[in-house]
DNA sequence: AAAGAGATTTAGACTTGTCTAAAAATATAT
DNA sequence: ATATATTTTTAGACAAGTCTAAATCTCTTT
């Protein structure tokens, strides 16, 4: 079995790789884990050596099949516990992230099978990603970054870029929730921010904000 | 906060003093951890400068309050979480242990509070012994060992000293469930083998399985 | 009260995961 | 193409938790 910190490694390797494609360099990880550059070459040796992923030296580091298998495992785990907290103990989604990064790790064959089913095999966790299911299959959803929006364009909100609590804060602030059907209404060249409005009302949001949120059309 | 070796050592030091009541010496908690009384040794010398304990060389250890209510915390957390596999997940009682032996040790001020809620407050596990409520108090029902019964003598199965797989296994196999009414019908002086009753069957128990069950009179 | 047995502690070592500081490699700019 | 900046790696250290082997203490027996 694999320690919570490779775990940790595999995960964050393996958004980082979603995001950007290629190879992913010590220094993105190392923001990503919050550590260390010198902490993360180390573990990139572990991980080469298990076979989790191959590593040129200076060169960045991809997953193999069997690297990306075990972030997926720590992924639905993840997800489906995140849905556990609110659906069940009626948790807010910005309340569950810290608490399912623990249950991620814990260690079972059957768990989190008999978790998935007592939540009806949910497919989408409270954030709006897909779960993978048992096999490591991942619904990947087609979604555009709400920038790329022209004015008049609708869609749906689908999924966070960032997941942290202060985002998550802002957005029930204001009243934006997943599954919200939104339309542009303006866009100001300035600043890029966008004139949005959703079916109960209209706001304006800042270029940051909307980069970090995806929209499926 | 408090590692998870160091909440195993409190709960296992716990137990030990709950069943023996005196100073615990190194071997026995050695023992129960199923570790080298050396490494008992470098653990209570941790805990006990974090005042957890109290220590002096070669006289064992003796839990302070404050350890004590830690070792309460972790037991509870443990027993709500085997109550949740149990009820929600379908599992056996003799299938939980090992899972709550990792979800004991999840931090969060609010999970497990929810979770009792969401589980509606039981009061006993899984395995009969009872759940310590928020403030760590402990309802303590008073029991004795089923090897105190007399002849004809009557109770109710409450609880387990050993809740070892096998153990488990094997009261499942004779038909033997906690809250079962059971009723001593005789008792063998060679080898204090007990010949029982219980609603739907008869059966002889060994000494050493009726010394691992405890008995509401 | 001395000896031997058994329990306990100490000393030193190992593993995992981390860090700092310095060295080496790569990328960028003129 | 050379100097500079940035990234990455190495070397050596540390903390937590464990272990083995040896030393020390306590208890029991005679």
């Amino acid at each position: 079995m694999f320690s919570q910190a490779e775990e940790n490694y595999l995960k964050a390797i393996y958004t980082l790789q979603n995001n950007h494609g290629m190879a992913i360099n010590t220094n993105l990880i190392a923001k990503k884990m919050n550590t260390k550059a010198s902490s993360v070459t180390d573990m990139i040796k572990k991980l080469s050596v298990k076979k989790l992923l191959t590593y040129k030296k200076y060169q960045g580091v991809k997953l193999t099949v069997k690297g990306k298998k075990i972030a997926l495992k720590v992924i639905r785990k993840h997800r489906l516990w995140e849905y556990f907290l609110v659906k069940k103990l009626n948790y807010r989604w910005d309340e569950v992230h810290e608490i399912a990064e623990q249950l991620e790790h814990i260690k079972s064959e059957t768990l989190i099978d008999n978790l998935e089913a007592f939540l009806n095999h949910p497919k989408f966790d409270p954030h709006g990603d897909p779960i993978p299911d048992k096999d490591g299959n991942i619904m990947l959803t087609k979604t555009v970054n709400l920038l790329k929006l022209k004015v008049g364009q609708k869609g749906i909100l689908d999924s966070l870029k960032d997941s942290s609590d202060v985002f998550l804060k802002y957005l029930n602030k204001k009243n934006l929730a997943l599954r919200d059907r939104i339309k542009v209404i303006d866009i100001e060249p300035f600043d890029n921010s966008i004139h949005i409005e959703t079916k109960t009302h209209q706001l304006v949001i800042s270029k940051k904000v909307a980069e970090n949120i995806n929209i499926k059309i």
